[in-house]
RNA sequence: GGGCGGAUAGCUCAGUUGGUUAGAGCACCUCGCUUACACCGAGGGGGUCCACGGUUCGAGCCCGUGCCCGCCCACCA
């Protein structure tokens, strides 16, 4: 450690700090701390996933909100876990088995295959899991979790149980959505309506008693017709009115069904008669409901026409449909067909097209669980950022159905329900000895699993042993934060706000929010086949996972989407390199000091106090606000411009260096210090690794446990930091006291920029030494005596403080506010460029001016405007008229000599 | 069909209650290897803040209309 390489290495470094932190028990959670708790559990990760962008995202602002939290005093935790996710992993382990043993599941039967998948699981759940420790974050890895535990299992087991018996649960015979490849029941969300170009077919149904006459209807399914039980029409349509109540047949039938009226039916429509198959339409079912009619199930869990399909049977739905239009063509009963543009069905999954089926499965009573969960959110006891979001929260719980919860699957909680021969149910959270109704001892379990999200919903509190009344439960529910993307405010936050507020009475966090989504440098959606995919693996691997943090951070505005580009990512990975350098500088200087004694006498010291003061409290306000963006931006220029480009450059020149080692001064140490400690939840190791290499630093053993820097020190009275001296924060609170920087800083820096700024101009070399006087109001002369580092920012080789005005014909003029500066022309310019300057310079002075005047003469400006704003137009105005008469002096002399 | 969000420099975006001269990063141009850093430093050019109308002493910001993008929800077959 003694030694400083030139270069931040992360490769090195960061795995040998994640191990250090877990060593030492870092992140650890104790719940018989004292300490005011804040807790976020991650958004568990698909076992089967790598992790990409949008985890890279969520973990490094849930790191920060939690490192900062750490750093406050909090007893923090972020609780890691996996989640067994249903159908995604049971589709990828099928898909292998498929590829490497040429088997299906049904081949190595459920408990075999059961096997293949939790092998699959430990191997891609230590990758995951290792990638976020790449990534830096900050869990409580003494607690991880997987959603297919046995403390989940019993929670969902409770869960299930207990909604049942409050009939909140139930089993229910209806249609629902359908994956004909996955073959099995889904939920609503999980449903994608995608819009595609298909065709609208006319079909002519012969009246029953009078087959001259037909009822044409119009159908984008004409295989379905197979399922057909009534055609409707609108009651109000005289077009059809004669139809009602008789019988059509139904084509390529001997099935004859009624004609009903209901005015769901749209006259404007297609014909504006509509067939009815309640068997695989939602709408039919609906109408059938009302009619009390027949419902026919014409295909197979593949889509497949069933024994009712008669000829058709074993076809798919297209060979059907291309089958039955000809047969229909053949028999005259085939009108129209024209193009149309609709919307259907895909699974969320697999893509493969949704057919709706008359199933028996289990059904959560969503509706009734909603109503606490919208007031939840209605009377702020749960905030939803970016607030936007609550509106759509609000808009699709209000208009919640019932949510099918049991699969077809093999892999996820089994559904707690046993079946004795007599069909009665037993729902019970322990396996149950004997049938609830019958005592009959011969049971069989349901089949079915449940949707991963149902264990999922339970996240919050499962993860801290709910049911059993645990001190982890006592300590750290409920959460503060739930932090993840807006794709899952339905599929997961609703959810677990609904099941929280229903199982442990408590809304399950305080804030949920959502952050957005990440995308490339052109606002595209990643995607493997656009080829645009960024994996945050190899940028680890490449810059470090600092740089990729504090990008993700930076870039994260809410209600927009995060754009990731590699120019960004590699200016923090400078940004790194600029905080790796200033230390090693400030470290080569001074690191010999040994106690914090900062001499507050120094302007420039307090200069810069003051300026972090303000970072310290834009800081904090944003991370309050979780304004990332804000927060990581402040902290950038803190660093960059404030403390490098200004406060370096103004201790080095000798006198103040000398001066500075000679006292033992500490603030270029210290200030340093304080900016790694703001810095570090956004890059921990970085921080971290420079920290442990300070002289002075507060006494604990890990940067993320010193505290963070406040301008309200008061907020962190009390609290305990790993053994930090109680000095340092009162410290931090007498520095809120400062002044904004004095005036031979502020004079000085002004001073600076505009002859630089003035040499830019003229192109001249930076480097070549120019001799300056400057005249004007004696406060400011007197405030520039002793600066010497203005006279070494702008290359002076002499600096002359007021004294007569030397010759304007052989001086160039730079005026500067008040004050005037004669550089010889020789040092500085060349005549032609200097007019064209200052007639730029002047024109731009004078048209705004102009418009100071034009404000200032008024009436109604002066008359309404607030005094603070006219006093500075008035006082905008007394220096320009200054700066102009200037300007025109210095031109005349210009264009004379 | 409903709802939400966006449009500001060449690119990607900030701009917190309307207030003096609209900012940043990257890109570009000029100059500089001044011993922390060329992954750097100093300077510069570049904007009718989508259009039109309104409110106001004052609008990038508030209101209305229009146009163009993106997303979510939705049972017109």
């Amino acid at each position: 450690m003694s030694e400083f390489p030139n270069q931040f290495e992360p490769t090195e470094v960061e795995p040998r700090l994640y191990q250090f932190w877990e060593k030492e028990q870092i992140f650890k959670a104790d719940p018989a701390s004292p300490k005011e708790p804040y807790v976020i559990v991650l958004p568990p990760p698909n076992v089967t996933g790598v992790l990409h962008m949008g985890h890279a995202l969520t973990c490094t602002l849930e790191d920060i909100l939690i490192r900062r939290k750490r750093m406050q005093g909090y007893n923090a935790l972020w609780l890691p876990g996996t989640d067994h996710a249903g159908i995604a992993t049971q589709m990828v382990v099928e898909r292998h088995l498929q590829k490497t043993e040429k088997k299906s599941r049904h081949d190595l039967g459920r408990e075999k295959f059961l096997e293949k998948v939790w092998e699959w699981k430990e191997q891609s759940q230590t990758t995951i899991l290792g990638q976020l420790r790449l990534m830096g974050c900050s869990l409580d890895w003494t607690r991880l979790t997987f959603t297919l535990d046995e403390g989940v299992s019993l929670a969902v087991r409770e869960t299930f149980t207990r909604l049942y018996n409050e009939k909140l649960l139930y089993k229910d015979t209806s249609l629902i959505q359908w994956c004909p490849r996955c073959h099995t029941a889904l939920s609503d969300l999980e449903v994608k309506a995608k819009e595609s170009k298909g065709k609208l077919w006319q079909i002519k149904y012969r009246l029953k008693n009078d087959p001259n006459k037909v009822l044409v209807v119009a159908t984008t399914r004409p295989e379905t017709l197979l399922g057909d039980t009534a055609v409707a029409v609108n009651p109000d349509d005289d077009r059809f009115k004669a139809f009602v109540g008789q019988e059509v047949m139904v084509p390529l039938t001997n099935r004859a069904v009624p004609v009903i009226a209901d005015s769901y039916v749209d006259m404007a429509f297609g014909t504006g008669a509509l067939k009815i198959t309640p068997g695989h339409d939602m709408n039919d079912y609906q109408v059938a409901k009302r009619h009390n009619l027949p419902i026919l199930s014409i295909f197979d869990e593949s889509a497949k026409l069933n024994q009712e399909g008669g000829k058709y049977q074993g076809l798919t739905r297209e060979k059907a449909r291309e089958q039955m239009l000809l047969d229909l063509a053949e028999q005259g009963l085939l009108g129209e067909e024209k193009d149309h543009l609709n919307n259907v069905g895909h699974c969320d999954r697999c893509d493969a097209i949704l057919e709706p089926r008359l199933s028996q499965q289990w059904f959560v009573d969503a509706a009734t669980l909603a109503k606490p969960a919208i007031e939840a959110v209605r009377n702020g006891e749960i905030k939803i950022l970016p607030k936007e979001w609550e509106k759509t929260y609000f808009l699709w719980m209000e208009n919640i159905r019932p949510w099918c919860v049991s699969r077809q699957l093999w892999w996820g909680h089994r559904i707690p329900a046993w079946y004795c021969p007599d069909g009665h149910v037993t729902v019970a959270v322990e396996t149950p000895k004997a049938c609830g109704t019958c005592q009959s001892a011969s049971l069989k379990q349901d089949e079915d699993v449940l949707d991963t999200w149902f264990s999922s919903g339970l996240w919050p509190f499962s993860t801290l042993g709910w049911p059993k009344e645990t001190a982890d439960m006592k300590a750290f529910y409920p959460n503060q934060v739930m932090e993840t993307g807006f794709d899952i405010l339905f599929f997961w936050v609703a959810r677990m706000i609904m099941l929280g507020i229903k199982m442990v009475g408590k809304s399950p966090f305080h804030t949920v929010y959502l952050h957005p989504m990440v995308r490339d440098e052109h606002g595209q959606k990643m995607s493997k086949t656009k080829g645009n995919v960024k994996d945050p693996l190899e940028i680890v691997n490449k810059v470090g996972a600092d740089p990729l943090r504090f990008t993700l951070a930076a870039m994260a505005v809410h209600g927009r989407d995060v754009l990731l580009s590699d120019t960004r990512i590699e200016g923090y990975r400078n940004f790194v390199n600029k905080i790796w350098n200033a230390t090693r500088f400030v470290m080569m200087h001074f690191g010999d000091v040994k106690e914090a004694k900062s001499d507050m006498g120094n302007d420039v010291n307090q200069w810069i106090w003051t300026r972090l003061e303000t970072c310290k409290k834009d800081i904090n306000l944003a991370l309050d606000q979780y304004r990332f963006f804000d927060a990581a931006n402040r902290i950038y220029s803190f660093v960059w411009n404030d403390y490098c480009d200004w406060y370096i450059e103004l201790i080095k020149t000798e006198n103040e260096m000398s001066a500075r080692k000679a006292a033992k001064d500490s603030t270029a140490i210290e200030v340093l210090e304080e900016a790694l400690r703001l810095l570090h939840p956004f890059m921990p190791f970085v921080t971290e690794e420079l920290w442990q290499r300070m002289p002075i630093k507060a006494q604990g053993r890990s940067i993320s446990l010193a505290p963070y820097p406040t301008d309200d020190p008061e907020k962190l009275a009390g609290r305990d930091f790993d053994g930090l001296s109680v000095r340092r924060a009162s410290q931090e609170m007498g520095r809120g006291e400062f002044q904004a920087g004095s005036d031979r800083i502020t004079t000085g820096t002004t001073v600076v920029e505009a002859i630089r700024s003035r040499r830019g101009e003229c192109g001249l070399n930076p480097n070549s030494e120019i001799r300056v006087q400057i005249v004007g109001p004696k406060k400011n002369l007197d405030a520039l005596q002793g600066a010497d580092w203005v006279k070494r920012l702008i290359r002076a080789s002499s600096f002359t403080l007021g004294g007569d005005k030397p010759d304007p014909k052989k001086n160039v003029l730079i005026a500067i506010g008040e004050m005037e500066a004669f550089v010889p022309r020789e040092d500085l310019m060349d005549v032609k460029v200097e007019i064209a300057k200052t007639e730029k310079e002047l024109a731009g002075l004078i048209g705004e001016l102009e418009r100071a005047k034009q404000k200032l003469t008024s009436h109604e400006f002066v008359g309404r405007a607030p005094e603070n704003v006219i006093k500075g137009v008035q006082d905008r105005k007394t220096l320009l008229e200054k700066q102009v008469e200037t300007l025109q002096a210095h031109l005349k002399n210009l264009k004379e000599g």
